[in-house]
DNA sequence: TAAATTCCTACCATTTTGCTATGAATAGTT
DNA sequence: AACTATTCATAGCAAAATGGTAGGAATTTA
């Protein structure tokens, strides 16, 4: 149970974002490349996920580059890995292939922490996590 | 960021054995491969871990098999899954590996992460698990 | 028209996962 | 002593997931 590069990558993409959001500006993917040092093909990648969450908007063309939807104390670090982590889910007897199914003695248990874990997630905004006031 | 089908499994066999605790009586795999429906061969490997860490005790030869190191109620599922869950870390950069080495943003959240969910895991007993009381 | 950018899709090497296989060591049974 | 039932140790392997790279199309500005 590892969180995958892109829940990293995605965090330090949004945390870089969030710090120029009151400007306006967007930010383009070679300079998040630059502060983030991760690959720019990589990032297109993990932002494309961030997008289709509606956590960043785009402008294309030249000039373009990515911000954030939203004030960083309005999104949470969840809303960014549910976004980015496609297997945020723990274990497979959630949605369907459990080997014992119906009678998994542990379905309640996972349920349970999967929502430990997510309500923990949604504590805690972009803002605090930029600030490092955790 | 998804638990091992090792913990899935691992939570089965404790389960059993934990039925079996008050008898005194071992179980061997062959009984717990028809219980679980994972192979014998496969759980063998998983027993080993939890043995590894003190969770089982194994008698060997004829007659011989698994039981509980303790009595379900002072077993923590945390304890049984950080047994059999090598990477139960979340994130590299907890222990070496972070791309941003020192600067890491987020390594305080990922630390107080792992943190909530190990605390999670340790208040529920595998006797709670076992009578599905979660 | 040219340059700068996002967007889309395909590909690929490495690592991890989820097993299976073989056989040695140990202990009870006859 | 021989046989059988068991755990224990180690090696191997196919499939899936991870962590990228590559190429180029679409879009916008200058």
């Amino acid at each position: 149970m590892k969180m995958s590069s892109k829940a990293r990558y995605g965090l330090y993409v949004a945390v870089e974002l969030a710090k120029s959001y009151d400007s306006g500006d967007v930010v383009n993917v070679s300079s998040l490349s630059q502060y983030t040092g991760v690959s720019e093909k990589y990032l297109e990648h993990i932002i494309a996920l961030m997008k289709k969450s509606d956590i960043v908007l785009s402008t294309r063309g030249a000039n373009g580059g990515y911000k954030l939807s939203d004030s960083p104390d309005n999104i949470t670090v969840g809303q960014i890995l549910r976004a980015v982590e496609d297997n945020l889910e723990i274990v497979d007897c959630l949605h369907s292939e459990c080997a014992q199914r119906g009678k998994c003695v542990a379905h309640n248990f996972w349920s349970k922490l999967y929502e430990n874990i997510n309500s923990y997630l949604d504590t805690i905004t972009l803002k605090q996590l930029a600030e490092d006031k955790i």
